[in-house]
RNA sequence: GUGGCUAUAGCUCAGCAUGGCAGAGCACCAGAUUGUGGAUCUGGCUGUCGAGGGUUCAAAUCCCUCUAGCCACCCCA
C-alpha cells in the first residue's frame, strides 16, 4: 500500500509557532494596554457572520465578489468568514444592547479575519487584525481619538517613523454634489483613463482619485478636491479633527486622494504608513468614520468611527526594526529521572511547579542526551532523580548557569526554586 | 483572478545545461567522557527527488497536467 501524502496546512493559512508568539504577544498586549488606557473594552465577536451582513455592506465591490469566504452550513444558511471586524462589531453593538448604554461604546477586538486572496508576502488568507471602534457618537474628537490611539500603539512598538495620511470624504449631504463635479471634470478625459477607471467614472468616481495606474495620474492634480466642497457640518468636523490632532502633537499630511469605495464611509479617512514606504501598499493600519454603516446593516442610523490594523504586517515590521523580543524558556526547571521513575518524577515536578514552570523529560534516552535537551530548552535548573534518591525523597538540583549541584529534599524544592 | 520563479533527507540546499550508483552542511542518535549540558572530535540513521502522466534500454535530470511555496500585479470592505 502506498504511503499517504502527509496532510499539509491549508493554502494561505499559517501557523504562528511558539517562538513567533513571543513577538506577537508583545504586539497584542501593547494593543490591549493602549486600547484600555483610552477607555476601550475588549469584545469578541464570531468569526462567522451571515454572508448578507458582509455583502450588503460591501455591495458589488470586487473585494466581496471575489475574496469573501462564503459557505452554506448544514441548515442551509448562507454564511461567511468575516473579512474585517467592523460590520460584526456594529451588529454586536445593537444585538448586545450597547446602543442603550453610555455613548459612544468604545470597543476593541483582536482576532483573525479571512480573505480569499492569492497569498504573498505579508498577505495571508487568514490574518489578524487589531480593531478599535467608537460607536454611537459623532464628535470629531472621537476621530482624533482613534487616530491617537493607533499612533500611540504603533509608537509603543517602536515604529516611530510613521506618516499619517488624512482626508475627509464628506457625507450623504455634500458628497453627491461633489461626485457630480468630479464626474463633470473627468468625463472629457474618459478616453485617456484606463479601463477600470472608465467604468468607475459613473459608478464610483471617488475611486478615480485612488487609482495607481500611471496613465491616470496626470489628471488628479486639477481634479476638484472633496475638502473644498464639504457641507457646513462636514467642514466643521474636518476642522475639528485637524485641530485636535494639532493639539495632540500628531503630524499628518492632507492627502486629497485618500478615499473609500463604499457609500457608508463618511468624513474622516486616515491611514498610517511607515515613513520610508512610498507605496500605498504598505499601510500599517487605517480607518475612518462610517456614519452610514449601521443603516446599511438595517439598524437605526448610528454614527461610528474606527481604526484597524493588520498584525501580520505590524509584527513583521517590529521584527525588522530590530526590537529584541526574548522568548521565555519553555520551562525553568526540567526533571530528569532514571527509567521507571515516572511516578516519582511527576510528583517532584508537581512540587517544583508551585514555584516554577517545570517540564519532565520522560524520554528513554541517556542522561547525557537529556541534559542536552534541557540545555537547549533554556532551563535554569535541572532536577536529577535516581532510584536510590527517589527512595530517600531527595533529588540532585543542578543550576545550569553555574554548574553547581546540591542534594535537596523533595519538600524543600519549592523554597529552593523560588 | 493574471504573470514570473521554485519544489531533492527533519531543515537549508548542491546535483538537472549534455538522462547512466541519491549528495553536502545543519539537526538528530551514539561514542570519546563507566548516569551530568554548552566547546571539540569520531561514527551512525534519515529519501516515493512535491503528485500524476508521458518520452526513453534507462528520468531527480527532458515533456505535459495538477498541487503547493515565494515574488510582483490585482485587491485590501
Amino acid at each position: 500500500m502506498p504511503r499517504a501524502e502527509p496532510i499539509k496546512g491549508v493554502r494561505g493559512m499559517r501557523d504562528l509557532m511558539p517562538q513567533e508568539r513571543a513577538l506577537w504577544r508583545t504586539v497584542e498586549t501593547a494593543a490591549t494596554r493602549v486600547a484600555q488606557s483610552f477607555g476601550y473594552q475588549e469584545i469578541v465577536t464570531p468569526i462567522v457572520e451571515h454572508a448578507e451582513l458582509i455583502e450588503r455592506v460591501g455591495e458589488d465591490t470586487d473585494a466581496v465578489a471575489k475574496e469573501l469566504y462564503r459557505f452554506e452550513d448544514r441548515g442551509g444558511r448562507h454564511l461567511a468568514l468575516r473579512p474585517e471586524a467592523t460590520a460584526g462589531l456594529v451588529r454586536a453593538y445593537f444585538e448586545g444592547h450597547l446602543n442603550q448604554g453610555p455613548q459612544p461604546a468604545r470597543l476593541f477586538l483582536i482576532g483573525p479575519m479571512f480573505r480569499y486572496n492569492r497569498p504573498q508576502k505579508g498577505r495571508y488568507r487568514q490574518f489578524f487584525q487589531f480593531d478599535v471602534e467608537a460607536i454611537g457618537a459623532e464628535s470629531p474628537a472621537l476621530d482624533a481619538e482613534v487616530i491617537e490611539l493607533g499612533a500611540t500603539w504603533l509608537q509603543e512598538l517602536g515604529l516611530r517613523d510613521l506618516r499619517l495620511e488624512l482626508n475627509s470624504i464628506g457625507d450623504e449631504k455634500c458628497r453627491p454634489a461633489y461626485l457630480e463635479l468630479l464626474r463633470a471634470y473627468y468625463r472629457p478625459l474618459k478616453a485617456e483613463l484606463h479601463g477600470e477607471c472608465q467604468r468607475r467614472l459613473e459608478k464610483n468616481p471617488l475611486l478615480l482619485l485612488d487609482c495607481k495606474v500611471p496613465q491616470c495620474q496626470p489628471f488628479k492634480a486639477k481634479a476638484p478636491r472633496v475638502t473644498d466642497h464639504l457641507c457646513d457640518a462636514c467642514a466643521a468636523a474636518w476642522d475639528g479633527v485637524r485641530r485636535l490632532l494639532d493639539a495632540a502633537g500628531i503630524e499628518y499630511n492632507h492627502d486629497p486622494y485618500l478615499v473609500r469605495g463604499l457609500d457608508y464611509y463618511t468624513r474622516t479617512v486616515f491611514e498610517f504608513f511607515p515613513a520610508q514606504a512610498a507605496g500605498s501598499q504598505d499601510a500599517l493600519g487605517g480607518g475612518g468614520r462610517y456614519d452610514g454603516l449601521a443603516r446599511a446593516e438595517g439598524w437605526p442610523a448610528t454614527p461610528g468611527v474606527g481604526f484597524a490594523s493588520g498584525l501580520d504586517r505590524v509584527t513583521e515590521l517590529v521584527e525588522a526594526s530590530g526590537a529584541e523580543v526574548i522568548a521565555a524558556p519553555a520551562a525553568d526547571v526540567v526533571v530528569l529521572a532514571d527509567g521507571g521513575l515516572d511516578v516519582a518524577a511527576a510528583e517532584v515536578a508537581r512540587l517544583c511547579r508551585t514555584a516554577r514552570s517545570v517540564a519532565v523529560d520522560y524520554e528513554p534516552k541517556s542522561l547525557r542526551a537529556k541534559m542536552r535537551s534541557a540545555n537547549k530548552l533554556g532551563a535554569r535548573w535541572v532536577v536529577l532523580l535516581s532510584e536510590a534518591e527517589a527512595e530517600r525523597k531527595v533529588v540532585q538540583l543542578k543550576d545550569m548557569a553555574s554548574g553547581e549541584q546540591v542534594e535537596v529534599a523533595w519538600m524543600d524544592l519549592p523554597e529552593r526554586l523560588s
